[in-house]
DNA sequence: CATGAATGAGAGTTCATTCAT
DNA sequence: GATGAATGAACTCTCATTCAT
C-alpha cells in the first residue's frame, strides 16, 4: 500500500515553494517547472494535488491568509479591552514571522492578479472585510460608529501601504516601527474622539 | 513623403494603448498583440518604436510618473505656503484624472514587477524618493525633523494604501474622501507636534 | 487467503470496461484512468493483469472477434445446408446482442489503428479471412469458383459498410433490414449465377 | 510589405502535410510537431493559420471531401442519362486519383473520430446525405422510389465497405474491380425491378 | 516608415508506466 | 494480489521577436 497521509504534507511542501518561486522569479516568472523543482518534485505532481497551477495560486493565497488569521487568533485569546484587541491586529499584521520579504512580495503579486482572478479577488475581498471589521468592532466600543469607521478605514490604508511599500523595498522592513506608526495615528485619532 | 514628427505622437499612441490593455486584460495577459491592436498599429511597430515590450512598459510607468510630476508643478504654482503645498501634493496623488481605475490597476501591475525589474526598480525609486522628500520638505518647516520625518512616512504609506485599495476595489474610489483621510491625518499629526 | 481464479473474472471486466470507455469517451480519449475506473479498480490493475494499455486493447479487439466466432459457431450447429450456413453468417454479423452501438463504434476504433499496429492488423486479417473464407466455402458449393468470390467479396464489403455505417450513425441500425438487404442481394447474385 | 496571397498556399500546404502524416503515423500519432515538419514549416503555423489542431483536421476532412465533390461535377458535365450519372457517382468514388491509401487510411481515421466530434459528425453527415440523395435522385427515374431508395442503401454500403477494407488492406486496391463490384450489384438490382 | 508572416522556445497539462507498500 | 502516489516525456498552444517586403 502506498504512503498514506502525504497529501497535506506535498500540498504544505508545494505552497511553500511556491511562495519561494514568486519571491526568487516574480509572480509572472512563477512555472510550474521552478515551482516542481524548489519542491524536489515532479512537474506533473501539482496538477496530482491541486489540479492546475492557478488552483495552487489560490491555495496559496489563502494558506497565507490562514497564517495571519491562525496568528490572530492566538493573540487574541491573550487580550482582554479593546485596546488589547486593536494592537494584536496591529501586531498580526506586522509579525516577525509573517512580515518578511517573501510574504509582502507575495501578497504584492496577488494584488496586482486580484482585478483579473475571480477567485483571488473574493480570497481578498475575505482578507479586507475581516481587517475592516475587526478593526471597527473594536473601535465602536471607544468612540462613536461614525469616527471608528474613519479610523478604521485610516488603519486599514495604512497597514496595506506598509505592506505595499515593504514589498517593493530590498531588505526587512522595521517592524516596530510599522506597528508605532499605525498604533500611534490610532491613538492620536482616539485622543480626538468623543468616547463612546 | 514621409509624416515628419510623428514618433512622439505614435508612442503617445502606443503608452495609451498599455494603460489601457493592461486595465482590461491585466497585466499578464498584456501582449505585444493586444497592445498593437488596441493602438490599430502592427504588432511589429512596438519593437521598432521601443526595441521591445520590457522597453514600452517602462515607457508607461515613466509616462505615469511624469503626469504625476506635472500635475503637482502646476498645482505648485499656485501655492504660496507650506501647507498649500502639502495639499498640493496629496491633492495630486488623488486628482480626478489620474487617480482612475485605468491608473491604480496600472500602477498596482507594475508595483507587482518592481522587485523582479531593475529599470522599474529604478523608476519606482524616483516616484518613492520625490514624494517622500517633497513631503518632508514642506513639514520641516511646520515642525522639527524628526517628527517632520515621521508624519511624512505616514503620509506616504496611506497615500499608497489608499492607491492599493482602489487598484483592488471595483468602481471608483471617491477621491474627496481620499484627499480628506490624508490631510486630515496630518493636520491630527501637526496640532499635536511642536512648532519649528 | 487469497482468491483463486479471479484472473479471468478481472480481465474480463478491465475488457468491459474498456469496451465501454471506448464507447463512451472514444479511442484517442481511452486512457487507463478512465477503464479501470470504470471497472472500480486501481490504474496499476492493467500493467498487472495485461503488461500494459496496448494489450489489453489487442486483447479487447481479440475478444470482439471470439465473441462473434462463438456466436457463428452456435448458429452452425443448427443450420444443415449451405444457404443456412450463410444466413448464419450474416446473421451472426447482425446479431442483436453484438450488434450495438458499443461494439461498432468500438471497431471503427480498432479498424482506424489496425494500418499502424502490427498486433491489430494481424487480428483484423484473421477477421477478414475467417469471413472471406467462410463465405466462399459455401458460396463454392452452390455455384462455380469464380463467381462464388465475386459474390463472397461482394457480401463482406456490404458487412462492413454496414458496421461503419452503423458505427458512424447515433442510434441503433436495424438489424432486421441489414440481414435482408445483404441476404437479398446474395439471392440476387446466385440467382443469375451458373449451378456448380 | 509580406507577401500576400500566401494563405490559400500555406493552408493547402498543411493539409496535405495532415494526410500524409495521418496515413504515415496515424490519427492518433499525427501531432502539430510532425504536421509541421512534414509541412517544412514551424510549430506555430498551424495556430497561426487554423487556429488549433483541431480545425485543421476538420479542414482537412472538407477538403478531401471537397475533392470528391470537384470529381463528381466534372464527371456530371459529361453525362447525360440517369445510368450514366450513376456510373459517374461510382466512378467518383474509385478515382485513380483520390481512392489511394493515403485517402482511405485518412478516411477511416476521420471516421473513428466522427462519434466524438461534432464538427466531423456534421461533415460526415453531409458526405453522406450527399451520396445517399446523389443515388436516389437518378435510380428513382428508373423504379420505384421504394426500389430506388433500397438499391441506394446497397450501394452506400458497399461502397463504404470498400473504402474501409482499402483502407485496412496494405497495398492499393483494384480501382476497377471496385466499380465493377458496385456496378454490377446496381444492375443486377434494377434487372429485377419494375420500370418507372 | 510600417507591416504581419513566420519562427521556435517555453508554457501548462495529460497520461502510461513504475514501484514501495 | 492490489494499490495509487509519483514520475517525466510528449503534447498543444502562446507569444516576443525578426525580417523581407
Amino acid at each position: 500500500m502506498p504512503k498514506v497521509g502525504m497529501q497535506p504534507v506535498r500540498r504544505r511542501q508545494l505552497i511553500d515553494a511556491t511562495i519561494e518561486t514568486i519571491h526568487r522569479h516574480g509572480f509572472a516568472d512563477t512555472t510550474i517547472a521552478r515551482i516542481s523543482k524548489a519542491a524536489g518534485m515532479s512537474s506533473g505532481i501539482i496538477s496530482h494535488y491541486f489540479g492546475g497551477k492557478n488552483a495552487l495560486l489560490e491555495a496559496t493565497m489563502r494558506f497565507l491568509m490562514q497564517e495571519l488569521r491562525n496568528d490572530y487568533m492566538a493573540r487574541l485569546a491573550q487580550s482582554r479591552t479593546p485596546v488589547d484587541r486593536l494592537e494584536a491586529i496591529v501586531n498580526t499584521n506586522f509579525d516577525e514571522e509573517q512580515f518578511t520579504p517573501q510574504v509582502t512580495v507575495a501578497w504584492l503579486s496577488f494584488w496586482a492578479q486580484v482585478p483579473f482572478s475571480e477567485p483571488l479577488r473574493r480570497l481578498n475581498n475575505i482578507y479586507f472585510q475581516r481587517l475592516a471589521s475587526n478593526l471597527r468592532h473594536e473601535l465602536r466600543q471607544l468612540t462613536t460608529d461614525q469616527r471608528a469607521d474613519e479610523i478604521s478605514a485610516a488603519m486599514a490604508a495604512m497597514i496595506d501601504g506598509i505592506w505595499v511599500r515593504s514589498g517593493l523595498s530590498s531588505g526587512r522592513t522595521d517592524v516596530a516601527a510599522a506597528r508605532k506608526m499605525v498604533l500611534g495615528t490610532m491613538h492620536l485619532y482616539l485622543a480626538q474622539s468623543p468616547a463612546r
